[in-house]
DNA sequence: GTAGGGTTAG
């Protein structure tokens, strides 16, 4: 009624009884009615204007606030001791230091600055717009400091993620007299979380059990997630457990905790928990802790389905939340979902993007991913080391030097040089595309190495063939008192595998459950197979395969596959290549290997029906190509090739060097029908295209340089023997990655130690696919 | 009438 009136009439400023008005409205949040009752004040004092910006901060509209305030400046108002702070907030609120800046600059010339309230505020804005500097400054001029003070300095520390010096501050400030209330707690529990440190968390927990405030909801909830961000579950669950009342926060706090803990089961079981037991429905923020769950346990129907309950409650969009989704899709495989859901988002940022580059390269889409990196590197958000660390395996897997070379020098010049993740990315890199030195050299310059530094280093040497120095390196980790993960034992069997070290393998094996608890994985298991594979005893071998707790994968299977060609055991090549298409109906390399193990055998029927099979099903025999890199040129190679403009002086070298290895100038080989050896003058090992690339290496680089040749496929025996030679009578070293390893050939020997055998792709477990799968893993 | 706090994506 009295509204009503005063909206007729109009009314003075200093009616107290529209000022109560005003402050109830505002109080409540009501400010559509607060900004019609404020229009109808003929000249709203200070106070009034006061009461409108703080209802705007405190519901969360900084920018009506602030507009509120450039609009009292233009009015002519005097803003006071009490404008700054809510002026301040609205800085904060909008992440917007430049005007936050402005607004401190005013202050300095009227001498506001000097209030402890404002001071204070200026920390925590200084703090979220991330120029923790400014805090400081600001903090240490302050002429007196209240609790308020060190707590927003604290607090500043923490969203810096600055935890140690977080928790120095909330040392000193205990030192300086000032008692730490549940305000400084909080901040401090989150530095624990942050420099992971269980130690300084338990001290202050004591200190909050002491102190008399050990039944603070809020309290309480930093504790649970300290404690699970500390990696210590258990004390978590007691803690939730003995907590007198529960909200959504701390029943979040524990499923997030759960998921980030390894522990997928209990997350989805808490949430189930959480709704019938204190009758509290999920919100966005359950979702996205429970989304990893999922993630972990490769449970895409899970994560689908709580796709839809985002959609059906209307969580979305939700950055966040839709981001936890992508990854979520990732991580199951699932990369068209993944991709989907983030071309309609209608709100992107860099972690967004991360997350979908990341999808792509963990999907072996790395052309889409490369694509995405380009677009970001052009629009005006600046990749981060984020986007370095998941981009670099994709050029890993492009396994060409100069290009690899160049994401090292973006990486370099962005900043990067020493940041752990992006060198770990680097020296798989490197080790991928066939630099061992350039790998060792990053391994070397590193200040700080982690477990994945030295599973990497490992794996490298193992990928190019020194499975003995890689166990001599896993020895040198183990001195330095560094704890071997999962992905550490991956690294290691690999090496006893390449290396043929049948005894240590198994050694290792057992070795990782008794000595580490590690519970192996297919990985473990997939070395194991090729280990055994490679003894010949296929009795053994497939026992192994078939007892294993896990379900074999076609990986598995190949090494098999592989084992009983190499002991021409057909049946039981047939029987398992059999197992294989199953899993995999189109895996080409079975089919060629078969044909292959009939030709040898003369059984050309089998070696025509193979060949119709693979016709049938329109499957064609990978096309052998080499590729070296000259000058910055990447040139290919095909068997037979003749299209290279050197062409004529590569055939000259090839024929030269065929003499001087003592190989006829045309040798049978065995795989062809005698009919059709003419129509087959392209399979010829003479004109394979890795010596053709080496011929090319050897007129195109200076006398002495190693020639680094990269393979489609695995190289075939004779090419191999005959590498060795060439490696003999050029003085070379050569080094050949075909799918499976590096071979350094020099002075007549091969680093890999033994024979080879051609065309099959995903035979071994070992791969550097799914090597790199699990160092990206580790990393996220 | 002012300032500081717990769960949240790569």
């Amino acid at each position: 009624m009295r509204h009503a009136t005063i909206i007729k009439n109009g009314s003075p400023s200093f009616d107290p009884f529209v000022t109560r008005l005003l402050c109830s409205y505002a109080y409540l949040g009501y400010m559509a009615d607060a900004l019609r009752l404020f229009d109808n004040i003929s000249n709203p004092d200070t106070f009034q204007w006061n009461v409108m910006i703080k209802g705007y901060v405190d519901k969360g509209f900084f920018e009506e606030a602030f507009e509120f305030y450039q609009l009292m400046q233009f009015m002519g108002v005097r803003a006071d001791n009490y404008t700054f702070p809510f002026v301040i907030k609205s800085c904060a609120g909008l992440c917007s230091f430049v005007e936050g800046w402005k607004i401190h600059c005013r202050l300095i010339k009227v001498g506001f600055d000097l209030d402890v309230y404002v001071g204070n505020s200026l920390i925590t804005m200084y703090a979220k717009t991330g120029c923790i500097d400014f805090a400081e400054k600001v903090f240490d001029e302050m002429p007196m400091r209240d609790s308020v003070s060190w707590n927003s300095m604290i607090g500043g520390y923490a969203l810096d993620g600055d935890g140690w010096k977080a928790l120095l501050c909330f040392q000193e400030m205990m030192e300086f007299g000032i008692e730490a209330d549940r305000f400084s707690v909080i901040s401090a529990l989150t530095a624990c979380s942050l420099v992971k440190s269980v130690k300084h968390g338990m001290e202050i927990h004591c200190h909050v059990i002491r102190c008399g405030f050990p039944s603070d909801v809020m309290v309480q909830t930093t504790l649970v997630d300290m404690y699970c961000k500390c990696g210590n579950v258990a004390f978590s669950e007691h803690l939730f457990n003995s907590m007198f009342q529960r909200n959504i926060v701390a029943w979040n706090s524990l499923i997030g905790g759960y998921a980030l803990n390894d522990h997928p089961h209990e997350a989805l079981l808490t949430s189930v928990e959480m709704q019938e037991r204190d009758k509290i429905n999920p919100d966005a923020i359950t979702l996205v802790n429970v989304l990893p769950a999922c993630a972990q346990l490769r449970g895409l129907s899970q994560g689908k389905s709580i796709h839809a309950t985002a959609i059906r409650r209307g969580f979305l969009p939700f950055l966040v939340l839709e981001t936890a989704i992508v990854d979520m899709y990732a991580k199951c495989g699932e990369v068209r979902s993944a991709e989907q859901l983030f071309e309609q988002m209608t709100e992107k940022n860099l972690i967004s993007c991360n997350a979908m580059i990341a999808a792509y390269v963990q999907n072996g889409q790395n052309k889409k991913a490369m694509e995405l990196f380009h677009n970001l590197e052009k629009g005006s958000v600046k990749p981060d080391a984020v986007t370095i660390a998941s981009i670099i395996p994709a050029y890993a897997e492009l396994a060409l030097l100069r290009t690899g070379r160049q994401i090292h020098g973006y990486a370099t010049k962005n900043g990067y040089s020493s940041n752990t993740f992006i060198l770990n990315s680097l020296i798989y890199m490197y080790a991928k595309c066939g630099d061992l030195q350039a790998a060792q050299r990053i391994f070397d310059s590193m200040l700080f190495r982690d477990v994945v530094s030295w599973n990497t280093i490992i794996m490298a040497y193992a990928i190019h063939g020194f499975g003995r120095t890689s166990i001599e390196i896993f020895t040198q980790m183990q001195e330095k008192g560094l704890k071997p993960n999962g992905s550490t034992f991956v690294s290691v069997l690999s090496s006893c595998s390449i290396a043929g070290m049948v005894d240590e393998g198994w050694m290792y094996f057992n070795s990782m459950q008794q000595d580490y608890n590690i519970n192996p994985q297919i990985e473990h298991y997939g070395c194991i197979a090729d280990l055994l594979g490679r003894t010949g005893d296929l009795e053994k071998a497939e026992s192994f395969i078939q007892d294993m707790p896990l379900v074999p994968t076609s990986r598995i299977w190949g090494s098999l596959l592989v084992a009983s060609r190499n002991a021409r055991n057909i049946e039981l090549a047939e029987s398992t290549a059999e197992r294989i298409l199953a899993l995999e109906h189109d895996n080409t390399g079975c089919y060629v290997l078969l044909s292959n193990m009939y030709a040898e055998a003369k059984r050309w029927e089998d070696v025509d029906r193979m060949r119709a099979l693979m016709k049938k099903e329109s499957l064609e025999k990978t096309r052998g190509c080499s590729i070296i890199e000259i000058n910055s040129l990447t040139c290919s190679f095909f068997n037979n090739d003749t299209s290279h403009i050197e062409t004529n002086t590569i055939r000259e070298v090839l024929d030269l060097l065929s003499q001087k290895i003592g190989e006829g100038i045309r040798t049978t080989p065995i795989k062809f029908k005698p009919r059709d050896i003419l129509r087959t003058e392209a399979s010829l090992p003479r004109s394979h295209s890795v010596r053709l690339a080496i011929c090319f290496g050897l007129i195109s680089t200076t006398v002495g340089a190693p020639i680094l040749v990269k393979k489609n496929i695995r190289i075939c025996d004779d090419c191999h023997h005959a590498v060795k030679m060439i490696s003999k009578v050029t003085g070379r070293e050569i080094i050949i990655g075909d799918s499976r390893i590096y071979h350094h050939f020099r002075d007549g020997l091969c680093s890999c130690g033994c024979s080879t055998l051609d065309v099959i792709h995903s035979s071994t477990s070992m791969t550097l696919q799914g090597y790199q799968s699990r160092v990206q893993m580790t990393h996220h």
